[in-house]
DNA sequence: AACACGGGTTCCATATTGTGGAATTTACGC
DNA sequence: GCGTAAATTCCACAATATGGAACCCGTGTT
Protein backbone atom coordinates (compact mmCIF):
# COMPACT_ATOMS: atom_id res chain seq x y z
CA UNK A 1 0.00 0.00 0.00
CA UNK A 2 1.77 3.35 1.12
CA UNK A 3 5.51 3.06 1.22
CA UNK A 4 5.81 6.89 2.01
CA UNK A 5 3.71 6.30 4.98
CA UNK A 6 6.02 3.93 6.90
CA UNK A 7 9.10 5.36 5.71
CA UNK A 8 12.30 4.59 7.84
CA UNK A 9 11.87 0.77 8.05
CA UNK A 10 12.59 -2.09 6.99
CA UNK A 11 10.18 -4.84 8.85
CA UNK A 12 6.56 -4.91 7.82
CA UNK A 13 4.91 -8.16 8.68
CA UNK A 14 5.42 -7.54 12.01
CA UNK A 15 4.82 -4.02 12.49
CA UNK A 16 1.41 -5.00 11.17
CA UNK A 17 0.99 -7.67 13.55
CA UNK A 18 2.30 -5.05 16.42
CA UNK A 19 -0.44 -2.19 15.30
CA UNK A 20 -3.07 -4.58 15.51
CA UNK A 21 -1.94 -6.10 18.99
CA UNK A 22 -2.05 -2.57 20.37
CA UNK A 23 -5.02 -1.75 18.88
CA UNK A 24 -6.75 -4.88 20.70
CA UNK A 25 -4.63 -3.41 24.07
CA UNK A 26 -6.06 -0.35 23.93
CA UNK A 27 -9.54 -0.36 23.11
CA UNK A 28 -12.35 -1.01 25.51
CA UNK A 29 -14.67 -2.95 23.48
CA UNK A 30 -13.36 -6.09 22.07
CA UNK A 31 -13.10 -5.75 18.37
CA UNK A 32 -13.70 -7.82 15.27
CA UNK A 33 -11.58 -9.11 12.38
CA UNK A 34 -13.49 -6.98 9.66
CA UNK A 35 -12.77 -4.05 11.63
CA UNK A 36 -9.33 -4.22 12.74
CA UNK A 37 -8.77 -4.85 8.90
CA UNK A 38 -10.73 -2.06 8.29
CA UNK A 39 -9.02 -0.16 10.49
CA UNK A 40 -5.58 -0.98 9.50
CA UNK A 41 -6.31 -1.32 5.57
CA UNK A 42 -5.46 -4.33 5.56
CA UNK A 43 -6.80 -7.68 3.47
CA UNK A 44 -8.99 -9.90 5.33
CA UNK A 45 -6.66 -12.73 4.59
CA UNK A 46 -3.47 -11.29 5.98
CA UNK A 47 -5.61 -9.68 9.38
CA UNK A 48 -6.91 -13.35 9.36
CA UNK A 49 -3.18 -14.64 9.09
CA UNK A 50 -1.39 -12.09 11.49
CA UNK A 51 -4.08 -12.20 14.35
CA UNK A 52 -4.05 -16.20 13.95
CA UNK A 53 -0.58 -15.86 14.53
CA UNK A 54 -1.01 -13.75 17.72
CA UNK A 55 -3.61 -16.16 18.96
CA UNK A 56 -1.36 -19.11 18.59
CA UNK A 57 1.42 -17.64 20.22
CA UNK A 58 -1.00 -16.44 23.71
CA UNK A 59 -1.04 -12.61 23.12
CA UNK A 60 -4.51 -12.82 21.97
CA UNK A 61 -7.38 -14.81 22.67
CA UNK A 62 -11.32 -14.50 21.32
CA UNK A 63 -14.53 -14.43 22.84
CA UNK A 64 -17.48 -16.60 21.94
CA UNK A 65 -18.33 -13.76 19.46
CA UNK A 66 -15.47 -14.45 17.52
CA UNK A 67 -14.05 -10.77 19.01
CA UNK A 68 -10.80 -9.99 19.89
CA UNK A 69 -9.32 -9.77 24.04
CA UNK A 70 -5.89 -9.67 25.24
CA UNK A 71 -4.77 -13.38 25.53
CA UNK A 72 -3.36 -15.45 28.36
CA UNK A 73 0.00 -14.64 28.41
CA UNK A 74 -1.32 -10.71 28.55
CA UNK A 75 -3.54 -11.31 31.53
CA UNK A 76 -1.25 -12.82 33.22
CA UNK A 77 1.61 -10.39 32.70
CA UNK A 78 -1.26 -7.92 34.24
CA UNK A 79 -1.88 -9.88 37.05
CA UNK A 80 1.37 -10.33 38.08
CA UNK A 81 3.82 -7.96 37.17
CA UNK A 82 1.28 -5.20 36.88
CA UNK A 83 0.74 -3.92 40.18
CA UNK A 84 2.70 -2.82 42.88
CA UNK A 85 5.27 -5.92 43.37
CA UNK A 86 6.83 -4.82 39.88
CA UNK A 87 7.10 -1.33 40.50
CA UNK A 88 8.02 -2.30 43.78
CA UNK A 89 11.07 -4.25 42.43
CA UNK A 90 12.16 -2.07 40.19
CA UNK A 91 12.97 0.86 42.18
CA UNK A 92 14.02 -0.64 45.31
CA UNK A 93 17.49 -0.10 44.06
CA UNK A 94 16.53 3.67 44.02
CA UNK A 95 15.35 3.60 47.74
CA UNK A 96 18.38 1.76 48.47
CA UNK A 97 20.92 4.60 47.15
CA UNK A 98 18.62 7.22 48.64
CA UNK A 99 18.79 5.85 52.28
CA UNK A 100 22.35 5.37 51.45
CA UNK A 101 22.99 8.58 50.55
CA UNK A 102 20.98 10.72 53.09
CA UNK A 103 20.75 8.20 55.74
CA UNK A 104 17.56 9.32 55.62
CA UNK A 105 14.13 6.97 55.50
CA UNK A 106 12.94 6.39 51.38
CA UNK A 107 9.77 5.26 50.67
CA UNK A 108 7.76 4.29 47.41
CA UNK A 109 3.95 4.81 47.12
CA UNK A 110 1.02 4.74 44.79
CA UNK A 111 -1.95 6.25 44.59
CA UNK A 112 -5.11 4.41 46.89
CA UNK A 113 -8.33 5.14 47.11
CA UNK A 114 -8.37 8.60 48.25
CA UNK A 115 -5.09 7.84 50.50
CA UNK A 116 -1.37 7.34 49.53
CA UNK A 117 -0.03 3.69 49.57
CA UNK A 118 2.98 3.12 50.86
CA UNK A 119 4.37 -0.13 49.16
CA UNK A 120 8.44 -0.25 49.80
CA UNK A 121 10.75 1.45 52.42
CA UNK A 122 14.28 1.35 53.13
CA UNK A 123 15.50 3.11 56.09
CA UNK A 124 18.81 4.99 56.89
CA UNK A 125 21.10 4.34 59.18
CA UNK A 126 19.27 7.14 61.21
CA UNK A 127 18.00 5.81 64.58
CA UNK A 128 15.30 8.36 64.77
CA UNK A 129 12.50 8.52 61.99
CA UNK A 130 13.00 4.65 61.39
CA UNK A 131 9.41 3.15 61.68
CA UNK A 132 7.69 1.00 58.92
CA UNK A 133 4.97 2.77 56.71
CA UNK A 134 4.50 0.15 54.47
CA UNK A 135 0.84 -0.59 54.35
CA UNK A 136 0.00 2.25 55.69
CA UNK A 137 -2.37 4.80 54.71
CA UNK A 138 -1.70 8.53 54.53
CA UNK A 139 -3.69 11.20 53.89
CA UNK A 140 -2.82 12.60 50.23
CA UNK A 141 -3.04 17.02 51.44
CA UNK A 142 -0.68 16.71 53.98
CA UNK A 143 2.26 13.89 52.90
CA UNK A 144 5.25 14.83 50.15
CA UNK A 145 3.85 11.52 48.05
CA UNK A 146 0.06 12.53 48.12
CA UNK A 147 1.30 16.04 47.46
CA UNK A 148 3.30 14.60 44.00
CA UNK A 149 0.39 12.34 43.10
CA UNK A 150 -2.22 15.13 43.45
CA UNK A 151 -0.18 17.46 41.21
CA UNK A 152 0.45 15.48 38.58
CA UNK A 153 -2.59 13.34 37.99
CA UNK A 154 -2.16 10.61 39.75
CA UNK A 155 -4.48 10.82 42.46
CA UNK A 156 -7.22 12.66 42.52
CA UNK A 157 -8.88 15.13 45.00
CA UNK A 158 -10.44 14.23 48.38
CA UNK A 159 -13.96 14.72 48.54
CA UNK A 160 -14.59 15.88 51.99
CA UNK A 161 -12.80 18.38 54.55
CA UNK A 162 -8.97 18.32 54.54
CA UNK A 163 -8.24 16.81 57.99
CA UNK A 164 -6.00 18.75 60.03
CA UNK A 165 -3.05 16.89 61.43
CA UNK A 166 -1.16 19.94 62.92
CA UNK A 167 -1.20 23.30 62.98
CA UNK A 168 0.90 23.76 59.50
CA UNK A 169 -1.67 21.51 58.08
CA UNK A 170 -3.01 22.85 54.52
CA UNK A 171 -6.56 22.75 55.03
CA UNK A 172 -7.85 24.88 52.71
CA UNK A 173 -8.50 23.60 48.97
CA UNK A 174 -7.50 26.49 47.45
CA UNK A 175 -4.17 26.91 49.27
CA UNK A 176 -3.80 23.34 48.43
CA UNK A 177 -4.62 24.04 44.63
CA UNK A 178 -1.93 27.06 45.07
CA UNK A 179 1.01 24.07 46.55
CA UNK A 180 0.17 21.95 43.58
CA UNK A 181 1.26 24.19 41.23
CA UNK A 182 4.05 25.10 43.06
CA UNK A 183 4.81 21.04 42.83
CA UNK A 184 4.08 21.12 39.30
CA UNK A 185 6.83 23.58 38.93
CA UNK A 186 9.54 22.58 40.74
CA UNK A 187 9.10 19.04 40.07
CA UNK A 188 9.08 17.76 43.79
CA UNK A 189 6.94 18.30 46.47
CA UNK A 190 7.63 18.80 50.44
CA UNK A 191 5.97 18.99 53.88
CA UNK A 192 7.24 20.36 57.36
CA UNK A 193 5.15 20.00 60.13
CA UNK A 194 2.48 19.67 57.98
CA UNK A 195 1.80 15.46 58.97
CA UNK A 196 3.31 15.72 61.99
CA UNK A 197 5.25 18.55 64.33
CA UNK A 198 9.03 18.10 63.65
CA UNK A 199 8.40 15.96 60.69
CA UNK A 200 10.06 16.82 56.72
CA UNK A 201 9.75 14.92 53.53
CA UNK A 202 10.90 15.34 50.12
CA UNK A 203 9.07 13.52 47.30
CA UNK A 204 9.35 13.19 43.43
CA UNK A 205 6.91 11.35 40.71
CA UNK A 206 7.70 8.45 39.30
CA UNK A 207 7.23 8.07 35.92
CA UNK A 208 6.00 5.81 33.04
CA UNK A 209 8.15 6.52 29.46
CA UNK A 210 5.26 8.47 27.88
CA UNK A 211 5.73 10.53 31.11
CA UNK A 212 2.27 9.09 33.25
CA UNK A 213 3.11 9.59 36.56
CA UNK A 214 2.62 6.13 38.22
CA UNK A 215 4.02 6.73 41.67
CA UNK A 216 6.11 8.90 43.58
CA UNK A 217 9.20 8.25 45.75
CA UNK A 218 10.05 10.48 49.15
CA UNK A 219 12.78 11.11 51.66
CA UNK A 220 11.63 11.79 54.84
CA UNK A 221 13.44 12.90 58.41
CA UNK A 222 13.22 14.96 61.40
CA UNK A 223 13.62 18.53 61.09
CA UNK A 224 16.33 18.68 63.30
CA UNK A 225 18.30 17.16 60.75
CA UNK A 226 16.50 18.25 57.39
CA UNK A 227 16.79 21.68 57.51
CA UNK A 228 14.77 24.01 55.07
CA UNK A 229 17.78 24.32 53.09
CA UNK A 230 18.55 20.87 52.60
CA UNK A 231 14.98 20.65 50.79
CA UNK A 232 15.95 21.82 47.15
CA UNK A 233 19.08 19.70 47.61
CA UNK A 234 17.04 16.57 48.43
CA UNK A 235 14.50 17.61 45.63
CA UNK A 236 17.17 17.49 42.58
CA UNK A 237 18.73 14.41 44.47
CA UNK A 238 15.43 12.46 44.05
CA UNK A 239 14.81 13.84 40.70
CA UNK A 240 18.04 12.31 39.14
CA UNK A 241 18.14 9.42 41.12
CA UNK A 242 14.75 8.33 39.99
CA UNK A 243 15.66 9.25 36.05
CA UNK A 244 18.53 6.96 36.44
CA UNK A 245 16.41 4.11 36.32
CA UNK A 246 14.12 4.85 33.41
CA UNK A 247 14.58 3.06 30.31
CA UNK A 248 15.83 4.90 27.48
CA UNK A 249 13.65 7.00 25.89
CA UNK A 250 12.51 6.51 21.96
CA UNK A 251 12.27 9.30 19.49
CA UNK A 252 9.20 8.14 17.39
CA UNK A 253 6.17 5.99 17.81
CA UNK A 254 3.24 5.21 15.80
CA UNK A 255 -0.42 6.37 16.53
CA UNK B 1 15.86 -23.19 10.06
CA UNK B 2 13.42 -26.09 10.97
CA UNK B 3 10.91 -26.44 8.77
CA UNK B 4 9.50 -29.38 10.28
CA UNK B 5 9.10 -28.09 13.90
CA UNK B 6 6.46 -24.93 13.06
CA UNK B 7 4.55 -27.38 10.69
CA UNK B 8 1.00 -26.17 10.80
CA UNK B 9 1.46 -22.57 10.04
CA UNK B 10 2.33 -20.21 7.05
CA UNK B 11 3.10 -16.70 9.33
CA UNK B 12 6.46 -17.58 10.46
CA UNK B 13 8.04 -13.45 10.85
CA UNK B 14 5.33 -12.81 12.87
CA UNK B 15 5.66 -15.77 15.26
CA UNK B 16 8.97 -15.20 15.67
CA UNK B 17 8.76 -11.17 16.64
CA UNK B 18 6.01 -13.02 19.13
CA UNK B 19 7.91 -15.32 20.62
CA UNK B 20 10.51 -12.84 21.62
CA UNK B 21 7.88 -10.48 23.15
CA UNK B 22 6.71 -13.83 25.29
CA UNK B 23 9.98 -14.61 26.55
CA UNK B 24 10.45 -11.15 27.96
CA UNK B 25 7.04 -10.92 29.28
CA UNK B 26 7.81 -14.51 31.17
CA UNK B 27 11.62 -13.69 31.95
CA UNK B 28 12.63 -12.26 35.46
CA UNK B 29 15.35 -10.82 34.11
CA UNK B 30 15.49 -8.48 31.58
CA UNK B 31 17.46 -10.36 28.93
CA UNK B 32 19.35 -9.06 26.32
CA UNK B 33 19.90 -8.88 22.61
CA UNK B 34 22.01 -11.93 22.17
CA UNK B 35 20.38 -13.78 24.81
CA UNK B 36 17.31 -13.57 23.08
CA UNK B 37 18.73 -14.73 19.58
CA UNK B 38 20.53 -17.48 21.33
CA UNK B 39 17.55 -18.78 22.90
CA UNK B 40 15.61 -18.29 20.04
CA UNK B 41 18.19 -19.69 17.49
CA UNK B 42 17.96 -16.49 15.52
CA UNK B 43 20.61 -15.03 13.66
CA UNK B 44 21.29 -11.59 15.66
CA UNK B 45 20.53 -9.38 12.88
CA UNK B 46 17.18 -10.73 12.52
CA UNK B 47 16.76 -10.69 15.99
CA UNK B 48 17.89 -6.40 16.24
CA UNK B 49 14.77 -6.15 13.28
CA UNK B 50 12.55 -7.50 14.84
CA UNK B 51 13.02 -6.26 18.81
CA UNK B 52 13.19 -2.85 16.81
CA UNK B 53 9.58 -3.35 15.58
CA UNK B 54 8.45 -4.48 19.03
CA UNK B 55 10.02 -1.25 20.46
CA UNK B 56 8.60 0.77 17.99
CA UNK B 57 4.97 -0.36 18.51
CA UNK B 58 5.67 0.56 22.00
CA UNK B 59 5.44 -3.43 23.12
CA UNK B 60 9.13 -3.21 24.45
CA UNK B 61 11.26 -0.90 25.34
CA UNK B 62 15.14 -0.87 26.64
CA UNK B 63 16.86 -0.33 29.92
CA UNK B 64 19.96 1.68 30.26
CA UNK B 65 22.02 -1.83 29.62
CA UNK B 66 19.93 -2.59 26.24
CA UNK B 67 18.05 -5.00 28.32
CA UNK B 68 14.39 -5.68 26.81
CA UNK B 69 11.25 -5.24 29.14
CA UNK B 70 7.89 -4.88 28.45
CA UNK B 71 6.54 -1.51 26.87
CA UNK B 72 4.73 1.43 27.89
CA UNK B 73 1.59 -0.21 25.83
CA UNK B 74 1.86 -3.08 27.73
CA UNK B 75 2.25 -1.39 31.31
CA UNK B 76 -0.19 0.71 31.20
CA UNK B 77 -2.17 -2.33 29.74
CA UNK B 78 -0.82 -3.62 32.90
CA UNK B 79 -1.68 -0.94 35.12
CA UNK B 80 -5.64 -0.18 33.87
CA UNK B 81 -7.04 -3.47 32.55
CA UNK B 82 -5.11 -5.65 35.15
CA UNK B 83 -7.19 -5.57 38.17
CA UNK B 84 -10.36 -6.11 39.50
CA UNK B 85 -12.39 -3.29 37.41
CA UNK B 86 -11.65 -5.62 34.42
CA UNK B 87 -12.63 -8.76 35.86
CA UNK B 88 -15.99 -6.86 36.98
CA UNK B 89 -16.40 -5.89 33.59
CA UNK B 90 -16.30 -8.91 31.73
CA UNK B 91 -18.28 -11.30 34.42
CA UNK B 92 -20.81 -9.26 35.30
CA UNK B 93 -22.83 -10.03 32.73
CA UNK B 94 -22.55 -13.42 34.41
CA UNK B 95 -23.58 -12.22 37.61
CA UNK B 96 -26.77 -11.26 36.08
CA UNK B 97 -27.80 -13.72 34.53
CA UNK B 98 -27.27 -15.87 37.57
CA UNK B 99 -29.14 -13.68 39.66
CA UNK B 100 -32.04 -13.56 37.25
CA UNK B 101 -32.06 -17.18 37.05
CA UNK B 102 -32.18 -17.61 40.54
CA UNK B 103 -33.44 -14.76 42.35
CA UNK B 104 -30.40 -15.16 44.60
CA UNK B 105 -27.37 -13.00 45.35
CA UNK B 106 -24.52 -13.20 43.08
CA UNK B 107 -21.05 -11.71 44.09
CA UNK B 108 -17.88 -12.08 42.02
CA UNK B 109 -14.06 -12.15 44.39
CA UNK B 110 -10.96 -12.40 44.25
CA UNK B 111 -8.09 -13.30 46.77
CA UNK B 112 -6.99 -10.79 49.01
CA UNK B 113 -4.61 -10.25 51.75
CA UNK B 114 -5.49 -13.48 53.87
CA UNK B 115 -8.90 -12.86 53.45
CA UNK B 116 -11.67 -12.40 50.29
CA UNK B 117 -12.24 -9.21 48.40
CA UNK B 118 -15.46 -8.85 47.04
CA UNK B 119 -15.55 -6.64 43.96
CA UNK B 120 -19.03 -6.97 42.14
CA UNK B 121 -22.32 -7.77 43.04
CA UNK B 122 -26.14 -7.96 41.58
CA UNK B 123 -28.78 -8.53 44.12
CA UNK B 124 -31.67 -11.28 43.38
CA UNK B 125 -35.21 -10.15 43.17
CA UNK B 126 -36.16 -10.95 46.85
CA UNK B 127 -36.00 -9.02 49.93
CA UNK B 128 -34.35 -11.12 51.82
CA UNK B 129 -30.80 -11.57 51.77
CA UNK B 130 -29.59 -8.35 49.64
CA UNK B 131 -26.83 -7.06 51.62
CA UNK B 132 -24.06 -5.34 49.59
CA UNK B 133 -20.96 -6.86 50.31
CA UNK B 134 -19.07 -5.26 48.00
CA UNK B 135 -15.90 -4.05 49.88
CA UNK B 136 -16.36 -6.21 52.64
CA UNK B 137 -13.71 -8.94 53.62
CA UNK B 138 -14.74 -12.19 54.21
CA UNK B 139 -12.90 -15.23 55.89
CA UNK B 140 -11.15 -17.43 53.44
CA UNK B 141 -12.07 -21.06 55.50
CA UNK B 142 -15.99 -20.01 56.46
CA UNK B 143 -17.11 -18.67 53.08
CA UNK B 144 -17.96 -20.97 49.36
CA UNK B 145 -15.87 -17.90 47.88
CA UNK B 146 -12.69 -18.34 49.78
CA UNK B 147 -13.10 -22.52 49.96
CA UNK B 148 -12.78 -21.83 46.09
CA UNK B 149 -10.29 -19.47 45.77
CA UNK B 150 -8.46 -21.59 48.90
CA UNK B 151 -8.89 -25.52 47.02
CA UNK B 152 -7.54 -24.10 43.24
CA UNK B 153 -4.62 -22.44 45.02
CA UNK B 154 -5.61 -18.75 44.03
CA UNK B 155 -5.31 -17.93 47.90
CA UNK B 156 -2.70 -19.75 50.50
CA UNK B 157 -4.24 -21.32 53.83
CA UNK B 158 -4.48 -18.78 56.33
CA UNK B 159 -1.67 -19.13 58.96
CA UNK B 160 -3.43 -18.45 62.39
CA UNK B 161 -6.36 -19.87 63.94
CA UNK B 162 -9.50 -20.42 62.16
CA UNK B 163 -11.95 -18.12 63.27
CA UNK B 164 -15.49 -19.70 64.46
CA UNK B 165 -18.36 -17.86 62.96
CA UNK B 166 -21.33 -20.51 64.04
CA UNK B 167 -21.37 -24.06 65.51
CA UNK B 168 -21.14 -24.99 61.97
CA UNK B 169 -17.78 -23.07 60.84
CA UNK B 170 -14.87 -25.26 59.85
CA UNK B 171 -12.61 -24.94 62.58
CA UNK B 172 -9.61 -27.42 62.32
CA UNK B 173 -7.17 -27.23 59.49
CA UNK B 174 -7.30 -30.97 58.78
CA UNK B 175 -11.32 -30.89 58.32
CA UNK B 176 -10.26 -27.64 56.31
CA UNK B 177 -7.83 -29.61 53.89
CA UNK B 178 -10.44 -32.56 53.47
CA UNK B 179 -12.95 -29.49 52.18
CA UNK B 180 -10.88 -28.26 50.22
CA UNK B 181 -10.13 -31.65 48.52
CA UNK B 182 -13.78 -32.11 48.57
CA UNK B 183 -13.93 -29.15 46.62
CA UNK B 184 -11.58 -29.51 44.04
CA UNK B 185 -13.20 -32.89 43.17
CA UNK B 186 -16.79 -31.58 43.10
CA UNK B 187 -15.41 -28.26 40.80
CA UNK B 188 -17.90 -26.00 43.08
CA UNK B 189 -17.70 -25.05 46.95
CA UNK B 190 -20.64 -24.92 49.44
CA UNK B 191 -21.40 -23.42 53.09
CA UNK B 192 -24.41 -24.31 55.24
CA UNK B 193 -24.35 -21.75 58.40
CA UNK B 194 -21.06 -21.69 58.38
CA UNK B 195 -20.73 -17.68 57.94
CA UNK B 196 -24.23 -17.09 59.17
CA UNK B 197 -26.88 -19.08 61.34
CA UNK B 198 -29.32 -19.34 57.82
CA UNK B 199 -26.67 -18.21 55.13
CA UNK B 200 -26.38 -20.89 52.15
CA UNK B 201 -23.95 -20.31 49.74
CA UNK B 202 -22.44 -21.92 46.51
CA UNK B 203 -19.44 -20.62 44.42
CA UNK B 204 -17.16 -21.86 41.71
CA UNK B 205 -14.02 -21.03 40.40
CA UNK B 206 -13.59 -18.39 37.40
CA UNK B 207 -10.24 -19.30 35.56
CA UNK B 208 -8.01 -17.91 32.47
CA UNK B 209 -7.61 -19.77 29.91
CA UNK B 210 -4.66 -21.44 31.09
CA UNK B 211 -6.62 -22.85 33.62
CA UNK B 212 -5.14 -20.97 36.30
CA UNK B 213 -8.00 -19.96 38.77
CA UNK B 214 -8.42 -16.10 39.42
CA UNK B 215 -11.55 -15.67 40.88
CA UNK B 216 -14.56 -16.84 41.97
CA UNK B 217 -18.55 -16.14 41.72
CA UNK B 218 -20.98 -17.43 44.38
CA UNK B 219 -24.81 -16.99 44.98
CA UNK B 220 -26.19 -16.82 48.50
CA UNK B 221 -29.22 -16.80 50.28
CA UNK B 222 -30.98 -17.70 52.73
CA UNK B 223 -31.55 -21.85 53.92
CA UNK B 224 -35.58 -21.07 53.62
CA UNK B 225 -35.07 -20.99 49.82
CA UNK B 226 -31.79 -22.96 49.00
CA UNK B 227 -32.25 -25.83 50.66
CA UNK B 228 -29.59 -28.71 50.52
CA UNK B 229 -30.94 -30.60 47.49
CA UNK B 230 -30.65 -27.32 45.57
CA UNK B 231 -26.63 -26.89 46.33
CA UNK B 232 -25.75 -29.44 43.51
CA UNK B 233 -27.89 -27.54 40.81
CA UNK B 234 -27.07 -24.34 41.98
CA UNK B 235 -23.36 -25.67 41.62
CA UNK B 236 -24.05 -27.05 38.07
CA UNK B 237 -25.36 -23.90 36.89
CA UNK B 238 -22.24 -21.93 38.22
CA UNK B 239 -20.50 -23.63 36.32
CA UNK B 240 -22.50 -23.65 32.99
CA UNK B 241 -22.86 -19.81 33.34
CA UNK B 242 -19.03 -19.04 33.71
CA UNK B 243 -18.25 -21.37 31.10
CA UNK B 244 -20.31 -19.68 29.07
CA UNK B 245 -18.28 -16.83 29.41
CA UNK B 246 -14.74 -18.26 29.10
CA UNK B 247 -12.99 -17.39 25.45
CA UNK B 248 -12.79 -20.01 23.26
CA UNK B 249 -10.27 -22.64 24.07
CA UNK B 250 -7.05 -23.28 21.58
CA UNK B 251 -5.43 -26.71 20.61
CA UNK B 252 -2.31 -25.89 20.30
CA UNK B 253 0.23 -23.16 21.90
CA UNK B 254 3.96 -22.87 21.08
CA UNK B 255 6.70 -23.45 23.89
C1' DA C 1 -36.65 -24.97 3.09
C1' DA C 2 -34.17 -22.31 0.27
C1' DC C 3 -31.58 -17.99 0.20
C1' DA C 4 -28.91 -14.00 0.82
C1' DC C 5 -25.67 -11.95 3.87
C1' DG C 6 -21.76 -10.72 6.89
C1' DG C 7 -17.85 -12.44 9.00
C1' DG C 8 -14.01 -15.60 8.77
C1' DT C 9 -10.73 -18.85 6.72
C1' DT C 10 -8.18 -21.27 3.03
C1' DC C 11 -5.89 -21.41 -1.44
C1' DC C 12 -2.49 -20.03 -4.58
C1' DA C 13 0.50 -17.53 -8.05
C1' DT C 14 3.32 -13.42 -7.56
C1' DA C 15 7.01 -10.42 -6.11
C1' DT C 16 7.52 -8.07 -2.06
C1' DT C 17 9.52 -8.72 2.08
C1' DG C 18 12.27 -10.89 5.45
C1' DT C 19 16.51 -13.42 5.93
C1' DG C 20 21.34 -14.30 7.75
C1' DG C 21 26.31 -13.77 6.86
C1' DA C 22 29.76 -10.29 6.67
C1' DA C 23 31.14 -5.71 7.39
C1' DT C 24 30.60 -1.66 10.43
C1' DT C 25 29.85 0.93 14.53
C1' DT C 26 29.57 1.68 19.39
C1' DA C 27 30.76 0.85 24.08
C1' DC C 28 33.74 -0.99 27.59
C1' DG C 29 37.78 -2.84 29.94
C1' DC C 30 42.53 -3.20 30.28
C1' DG D 1 46.17 2.74 22.52
C1' DC D 2 44.21 -2.12 21.29
C1' DG D 3 40.91 -6.16 22.04
C1' DT D 4 36.51 -7.94 22.97
C1' DA D 5 31.67 -8.16 22.97
C1' DA D 6 27.20 -6.39 21.78
C1' DA D 7 24.30 -4.22 18.53
C1' DT D 8 23.21 -2.23 14.01
C1' DT D 9 23.50 -1.66 9.00
C1' DC D 10 24.22 -3.56 4.39
C1' DC D 11 23.13 -6.46 0.70
C1' DA D 12 22.16 -10.37 -2.69
C1' DC D 13 18.99 -14.13 -2.55
C1' DA D 14 14.88 -16.62 -2.28
C1' DA D 15 11.84 -17.76 1.10
C1' DT D 16 7.98 -15.77 2.89
C1' DA D 17 4.07 -12.71 3.29
C1' DT D 18 0.61 -10.77 0.40
C1' DG D 19 -4.24 -9.97 -1.33
C1' DG D 20 -7.87 -11.36 -4.51
C1' DA D 21 -11.05 -15.03 -5.30
C1' DA D 22 -13.19 -18.99 -3.82
C1' DC D 23 -15.05 -21.33 0.05
C1' DC D 24 -17.26 -22.05 4.68
C1' DC D 25 -20.38 -21.34 8.28
C1' DG D 26 -23.89 -19.46 11.26
C1' DT D 27 -28.11 -16.28 11.18
C1' DG D 28 -31.89 -14.07 9.97
C1' DT D 29 -35.51 -13.45 6.11
C1' DT D 30 -39.23 -14.61 2.97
Amino acid sequence: MDKSTQAITGTQAVNRASALLVHVLESERSPLLTELALAHGLAKSTTSRLLGALERAGLLQRDRDGAFQPGPVLTKFARTRGGEADLAARFHPVLERLSQSTGETANLAIAGHGAVDLIDQVDGHYLLGAKNWVGTNVPLHCSALGKVLLAFGAATMPKGRLARRTSATITSKGQLEDELTLVKNRGFASIYDELEEGLVAIAAPVREIDGTVIGAISISGPSTRITKERIEKFGALLIAEINAEKPIAKKEGAA
